[in-house]
DNA sequence: ACCGTCATGTAATCGGTTACATGATTCT
DNA sequence: AGAATCATGTAACCGATTACATGACGGT
């Protein structure tokens, strides 16, 4: 039982599963993939590779499935609930990171050699917010029909804003083009 | 001269050293600290090794400084040139990536044992954004007072965009957490 | 001469990513 | 029975992060 130091990938699986109880690394992969994933993704092999290091350390239980796939069910110990708590009740770091690989480009965007290029990458990078933006909105239509208020909803509501933001932005960028090529 | 794939942080090596010219890593370091590095951190060993990687692989030219500091400075390649315009002009993926610690927290708050521990939580991200937002404004200001209008301005008013709305969302979380607290 | 900071790296580790691969289940 | 998809992993590599460490330079 060694000690490791708790990454957020830690952090996702320990509280998924003092959320939902003991689950499977598949389980954990669908919890993921439609809430903290859409703008945090971790992919599926660290859902299947982190509880495995959780459980040598002693923050999960693992339980292997006797017959058929021969899951491993992983629940949490009491050291992993006191590890959870004391994550969130510690202070959080304020830093964060915005990897766009959109936003990247466009600030080398005085390297384009032609101007096209700069539209379409306002063009792409605007339809692609604006579909999410969509989906999120759908999503929470859904969410609020069915009466769902809880901290995943408070956190697909930051998707909102952020998607917002960035049609907004992409939308400027092509104004201003439009403007300065016309100029 | 192995061949390598080419990462953000390459992207950003190129692209910098092509936009200023023959460049020190440490030169690198302060040009990403004040722009894209507001809000996706390049480590500066990273600015260390990844030219070092880039020369091996033919985009860069290195020359080490005789006497002194031995300063290794590195210049693009004409492949380089051409790798670098391939990316600006190839189609960007329209993936993004958030991560913030906070709003992972913040995901996870239906497990917050004291109410107290969110209350600090959206207190001390408010602030923090707060802060970063007025910090950006007030470069923001700098720069158009220097008439400064480039991609690199265009990138820090998305920056802008984002603090806003990080503002707004933690405003209103601490909101809603007032009413039902006091329901 | 000394000290603090600026500058420049290296080494080691480890998590994350990609790619591969196979086994169950379900549907036709 | 076969195909397609769902599910479950493993392995290898490698970039990123952390920690360590030293050297130059400027000021007192």
């Amino acid at each position: 039982m060694s000690t490791v130091n708790l990454t957020p990938t830690s952090h996702v699986v320990l509280g998924l599963i003092a959320r939902k109880g003991p689950s499977t690394s598949y389980e954990l992969k669908a919890a993921v993939a439609n809430s903290i994933g859409n703008f945090w993704p971790f992919p599926h092999a660290q859902l299947y590779t982190e509880p495995a290091r959780l459980a040598a350390a002693g923050y999960l239980n693992e339980e292997r499935e006797e017959g058929g796939r021969h899951r491993r069910t992983y629940s949490i110990t009491d050291s992993g609930r006191q590890a959870l708590a004391e994550w969130i009740a510690a202070p959080t770091p304020t830093g964060y990171e915005v990897r766009d690989p959109g936003l990247l480009k466009l600030f080398f965007g005085d390297l384009a050699q032609a101007p096209s290029d700069l539209e379409a990458l306002a063009a792409a990078q605007l339809e692609a917010h604006a579909t999410r933006l969509e989906e999120y909105r759908e999503l929470d239509r859904l969410l609020e029909g069915m009466g769902v208020h809880d901290h995943a909803r408070t956190t697909l509501s930051f998707g909102l804003v952020y998607e917002e933001g960035a049609v907004r932005f992409w939308q400027q960028v092509q104004r201003e083009h439009r403007e300065r090529g016309s100029r």
